[in-house]
DNA sequence: TTGAAAGCGCTAACAG
DNA sequence: CTGTTAGCGCTTTCAA
């Protein structure tokens, strides 16, 4: 007797609601329906008595209660969504997860979210915009209950799924930007909970030029697709013009953060004349790294040259001198943005657009005159 | 004319398999059928294009592909995976995302999955037990593919859930952990991708017992429930007793982690006599902390204190003297699991365990005799 | 308070 | 190469 087919599937026995009918591919796993035999009732009524209790009479309930714990039930999520049409995940898209500055937004939003019975669905984009498209492309198929994607320039792709989402309903929020709408640029926008990193930009440029400097370098970080670094540099280049000083621009190298801002302050002290005797950083690590590059070479630190970081991360105010930096709303953004779009869910209408408070931190690296 | 309840809906059109077919709650989505009545074929021929387009005849690729890019068609993945029974997801649970210790872990199981077309579902606990166990109740309702979970200390109600599912087929794996089983103490377990903590914590003493210290401290992180420094703690300790000399067991205080260092170097310096010599810690930023404090007050590392961290940060070897450190395989435990879960996956027998190499960083934090 | 029927959007199996 | 049929596990609607 060699390969006999098979044995014949026993699917005659179509009666009775019985834990019998074989499905076709029943993996033996544990259904509605297994824990509602074994106490005796329907499917029905053990998917009531697991979303609202009091629907179900105290007996019953308590029959439901012993089977549900004697099985090892695990509700099937992708059925109950399936037949529901209800969603209850949030996408969101972000740089990265590795840097602290995202993490925080992330857990902001985790948060914010996990109290209302939202899951969170992350990815991350690497600053490139492709990925991003990608990302999203994939993370819709959840059909999640609204987006939340990071800034606000998007490739043409990504741009058309979120106002395709936006016009049926999905809040879409863009984070970490808080920007008016660049006139006749872009004919749809979207929700902004962020900052304008133009005024973060001018601020930079203030409390330096404040301090007297007339020759200030930003120093971008390197990566060509954070466009909001680079519009801190340009918001700083032109203030500094506004105010009739000079502005030079730099870009750390790749590796590294903290070797990069070694490598770049090299850069900073052979500019000149007239030497730059201030720069402003596209965040903490390489600024830090300046820092610590300065005082290995005896170069004074604000005397000869004024640093001042962005992000504000917990080493800054470890270093000597202090590194003076701007702190951010890394937390509150995610947060903020959860309030925002639970809000606009359980109202039905658009999610409200808020800008978050930044500080400029003045501390050791930039003091005096 | 006030408030007539709605125009009646027009479902009486029960024929042809029209694009007509007024489902119960249709709200105007996107399916299948929509873009398969468009290319003038059925749902199942769509289906195909999409997961093999080989199988379908070059004319009606052609029309399919017209339709779907003018449709905006987005396939819904809950459908998709209730139909096939299949899982594409590997949930992971970690301690936290915002220590970029775990980031590049989770950057590293992403890196594996997403190769293989797989999604990375993460749920972070913050080192309680009790959340792990919530957090993977929740996950589970997804049905993974497989699950990857931190260390081997699980509540009793997530020992029975991983067990479980263990016992259904779906890899389980244990990072950040390679122990070999305690005796009597587990019977069922799981897939180790780690490396042994109470061989690093010994490693952390010979280092340092090595240089001549005689009175030795461990500075816990002071995070109760993560039990892997703990364990560093007491090889730590037994490995300074076993050399005849003394050891010290100190923990940090909560807050800022740099700020738990700066003081607990008051401690360091103001036990004995004899005095403290040495100090290991459970992790780079502590010991940073302590670093920098000893820098402002003029105590000389190693001279007076050698400090020896834990996890090889970025910053470590930017100090000065530079912190020698514990290098861990931090994405590679990521990109192990991965492979691992993919292949038992694959193969179908159990995911194989993993011992994975560290490296302690000798540097000027702990130099000389 | 409980159940029967139908269907969410998709895919497996089996024709043709 | 394409279609038909049935069903994944759950929830909605309506009836009892």
């Amino acid at each position: 007797m060699p390969s006999s087919p098979a044995p014949a599937p026993d699917r005659k026995r179509l009666r009775s609601p019985a834990p019998a009918r074989q499905a076709r591919r029943g993996h033996g796993r544990v259904t509605l329906e297994t824990v509602a035999s074994a106490a005796g009732v329907t499917a029905i009524t053990v998917s009531r008595f697991l979303r609202e209790p009091s629907r179900v009479a105290p007996e019953t309930a308590e029959r439901i209660r012993t089977a549900l714990a004697q099985s090892g039930y695990v509700p099937n999520k992708q059925a109950g969504l399936l037949a529901s049409g209800r969603s209850n995940m949030v996408a969101a898209l972000l740089p990265n997860l590795a840097n602290s500055i995202f993490a925080e937004t992330a857990q902001g939003l985790s948060d914010g979210l996990q109290a209302a019975g939202f899951e969170l669905l992350i990815a991350s984009t690497g600053y490139s915009l492709e990925r991003e498209e990608q990302q999203l492309r994939a993370l819709l198929g959840w059909h999640p209950a609204a987006l939340v994607v990071t800034g606000r320039r998007h490739a043409p792709g990504a741009l058309k799924l979120l106002a395709d989402a936006k016009a049926a309903g999905t809040p879409v929020i863009e984070i970490w930007d808080h920007h008016p709408p660049a006139p006749g640029l872009r004919p749809i926008t979207f929700t902004q909970i962020g900052f304008n990193h133009d005024e973060v930009g001018a601020a930079m440029a203030g409390h330096l030029l404040r301090a007297g400097h007339r020759r200030l370098a930003y120093v971008d970080s390197g990566v060509a697709e954070d466009y909001r670094a680079h519009e801190r540099g340009m918001a700083f280049a032109a203030a500094v013009r506004a105010a009739g000083a000079q502005a030079v621009a730099l870009s750390a190298p790749g590796g590294d953060a903290f070797d990069a801002g070694r490598q770049v302050l090299a850069e900073l002290l052979g500019a000149g004349p007239p030497a730059i005797t201030a720069a402003a950083f596209a965040n903490d690590h390489i600024a830090s790294g300046a820092l610590l590059e300065a005082a290995r070479r005896g170069v004074a630190v604000p005397g000869r040259l004024a640093l001042l970081g962005f992000g504000d991360f917990a080493l800054a105010r470890q270093l000597s001198p202090a590194l003076s930096s701007v702190q951010l709303p890394r937390h509150a953004i995610g947060a903020a943005a959860a309030a925002s779009l639970l809000a606009a869910l359980r109202l039905g209408r658009p999610a409200a657009s808020a800008a978050l408070p930044w500080t400029l931190v003045a501390r050791g690296s930039t003091a005096g005159a």
